[in-house]
RNA sequence: GGCCCCAUCGUCUAGCCUGGUCUAGGACACCUCCCUUUCACGGAGGUAACGAGGGUUCGAAUCCCUCUGGGGUCACCA
């Protein structure tokens, strides 16, 4: 065997096709892209499609937006063109999809069978199936071995019986020693790896065989990849070895665990609603949810995702919030991509030291091999929220408003329709501070875009007590109520309707109604524009929501109070 | 179950390799108080960990062993 020892570090992500990228691959790809750009190196993207029953046209690869949108660019691998126009992909060493490299495995596959080092194998499904459970049955793993030489006349028998073979991989007896810069040094007892198939019988490589063949043929040195793969490695040095392939330098991450300590993956957001639809008891979809076909195929089988549309939609009628897994979820969600970079990179590296908050270019220049964790990560949903919102409320004003814009123009476009340029301003100003994500200033204020007699007024404690609704005010004073008719006179005489005429009329009454206490006079105008007792800043609400929309609004809520109070 | 790997506050982690400076540091969360027109932000405090047991040593979170706990893997999926 010989080391790679190339001063110019090559990595590699390779997933198999899919149309978003969860975060722990997200942080595989972070972590193998510092590594190599950081010391001057190539990161390269790789399709691993060789699975011909899951689905791998090319619109299956919308995980390279979110690699993008993360900032994460490939030196080499598929085609891809960047929102701001840049291209990015293509290179000497593809194609880079595994599925259009067939010739090249068979070639390297071929080479094995003629050195004797592989051979093909005829065993039926259920042959194999037998052998397993009669392994199982002696409390032994099922280890595969060559059953004895196949004769000319074996492989006509099997052909004439309509059987089809797979290659496998003779591995041989031997111990083998993984030397892996995350986890150290690991040897598998002789015996451990089996005869493992390198071909299958649709003629496709397996992941072990094109891995190993892509890796060489690509050049790749370093190899970062979730710890799952640490076993099969073994299998990958002996193929490397078998084949006269240089051997890369090896690094296993740990995984990414959700806090309840399961495993974090795609089919979270499926765990929470088939939980959710079998504490309902459902036999049917909600209306409005999903298709009465997707919903027979997934209730029927555990294994079915459901379509991230029609995730979405089940959850609405369900009523549960879907966890936030894959980096688009957190895009649409609000948070930054340097945030969930930076936090992505602290589950499972830290540049030591107390520094936790740093950018990419940061990881870049200090990532290294060496202080990578062992350990798996559970994460912490509110540690990312905490650092988003540092970072939200950090930014410069224009920053913020341009940055919400954009998420505005993708995620919430109504908002940009209803409010126009002045408002949609004052909307940033009045919400930044408050703001944990770019979509917070959208979420809290759904009440913007409501018909006033379309508002509804919540009917919750803060509420009622604001409004002296079943609980006369103390001091016998006046209640909520009573300021909010109040209010309503004055403000229907206001001409100027800004937020400093406004906050003097109101603060001129409370001095004289209220005892000085703005807030007795605050949040029942509050609940009146905005039908609860939480929005921004008062005086910009009302100028947000305007005179127009806001006088009705606080009729309606005057004879909603009467209502709810006189019953 | 076989094989492999791992083990510091509730969580992410610093410290461990090169034992003493660790009565174990930071951050998030949590609790208390302050600020406050709501919600947030912010400010000041606080609770909280070396999994257990044996060694080695003058001295162990740091080195060794056992146990316990956790993770990964045992496919014609990647």
């Amino acid at each position: 065997m010989t080391t790679t020892n190339s001063a110019i570090p090559v990595t590699r992500f390779a997933p198999s096709p899919s149309g978003h990228l969860h975060v722990g691959g997200a942080r595989t790809a972070l972590f193998s892209w510092a590594f190599a750009k950081g010391r001057e190196g190539k990161f390269l993207i790789r399709i691993e499609d060789t699975d011909q029953k899951r689905s791998s046209d090319a619109a299956s690869v919308g995980f390279l937006r979110d690699l993008e949108w993360l900032g994460i660019r490939w030196d080499e691998g598929p085609e891809f063109t960047a929102p701001d126009g840049t291209r990015v992909g293509g290179g000497p060493h593809g194609p880079y999809f595994q599925s259009e490299r067939l010739s090249l495995y068979n070639r390297y596959c071929q080479q094995l069978i003629d050195a004797g080092k592989a051979y093909e194998s005829w065993d039926t499904p259920e042959e194999l199936d037998a052998l397993r459970k009669d392994a199982t049955a002696r409390k032994e793993a099922f280890r595969y071995r060559c059953r004895g030489e196949t004769t000319a006349a074996d492989r006509a028998r099997f052909l004439a019986e309509g059987r089809q073979s797979v290659v496998r991989f003779r591995s041989g007896f031997e111990a083998v020693t993984i030397h892996d810069e995350v986890l150290g040094e690991a040897t598998l007892p002789a015996g451990e790896v089996d005869d493992f198939v390198i071909r299958k019988k649709d003629g496709f490589p397996t992941y072990h065989f094109a891995v190993v063949v892509d890796d060489e043929l690509m050049g790749v040195t370093h190899i970062l990849r979730a710890q799952e793969h640490f076993t099969n490695t073994a299998k990958h040095i002996l193929l490397q070895d078998a084949l006269g392939f240089r051997r890369p330098v090896y690094g296993h991450l740990s995984i990414i665990k959700n806090p309840d300590d399961s495993k974090m993956s795609k089919r979270d957001k499926d765990k929470v609603l088939r939980k959710a639809v079998k504490e309902r008891g459902l036999t049917a979809p909600p209306a409005d949810s999903v298709s009465l076909v997707e919903w027979a195929s997934w209730i029927g089988d555990e294994n079915v995702q459901l379509s991230l549309e029609g995730a979405i939609a089940l959850a609405q009628a369900l009523k549960v919030t879907l966890p936030e897994i894959n980096v688009d979820d957190f895009r649409r969600s609000g948070y930054l991509p340097e945030v969930l970079c930076n936090f992505l990179a602290l589950n499972g590296w830290s540049p030591g030291g107390d520094v936790e908050k740093f950018d990419n270019a940061f990881l870049l220049q200090r990532f290294g091999l060496d202080r990578v964790m062992k350990t798996p990560a559970k994460f912490d949903r509110l540690k990312l929220l905490a650092f988003n919102t540092d970072a939200i409320t950090g930014m410069p004003p224009e920053v913020f408003a341009k940055r919400c814009h954009e998420h505005a123009r993708q995620f919430r476009p109504e908002f940009l329709a209803k409010l126009g340029d002045a408002k949609f301003a004052l909307l940033m100003t009045a919400c930044q501070e408050r703001s944990k994500t770019l979509d917070d200033p959208f979420r809290s204020t759904a009440f913007l875009l409501t018909e006033d007699a379309a508002l509804e007024f919540s009917d919750d404690k803060n509420v009622r007590k604001a409004l002296g609704i079943g609980t006369p005010s103390a001091d016998g004073g006046k209640s909520g109520l009573d300021h909010l008719r109040a209010m309503r006179v004055i403000l229907g005489t206001v001409g100027d309707w800004s937020q400093p005429t406004l906050e003097a009329v109101a603060t001129a009454y409370a001095n004289e109604q209220a005892g000085g206490k703005i807030g007795a006079v605050a949040q029942p105008l509050r609940i009146g524009v905005s039908g609860s007792t939480v929005s921004p800043p008062i005086w910009d609400t009302l100028v947000l929501v305007g005179k127009s929309s806001a006088l009705p609004r606080l009729d309606r809520c005057i004879a909603w109070a009467a209502a709810t109070a006189g019953q």
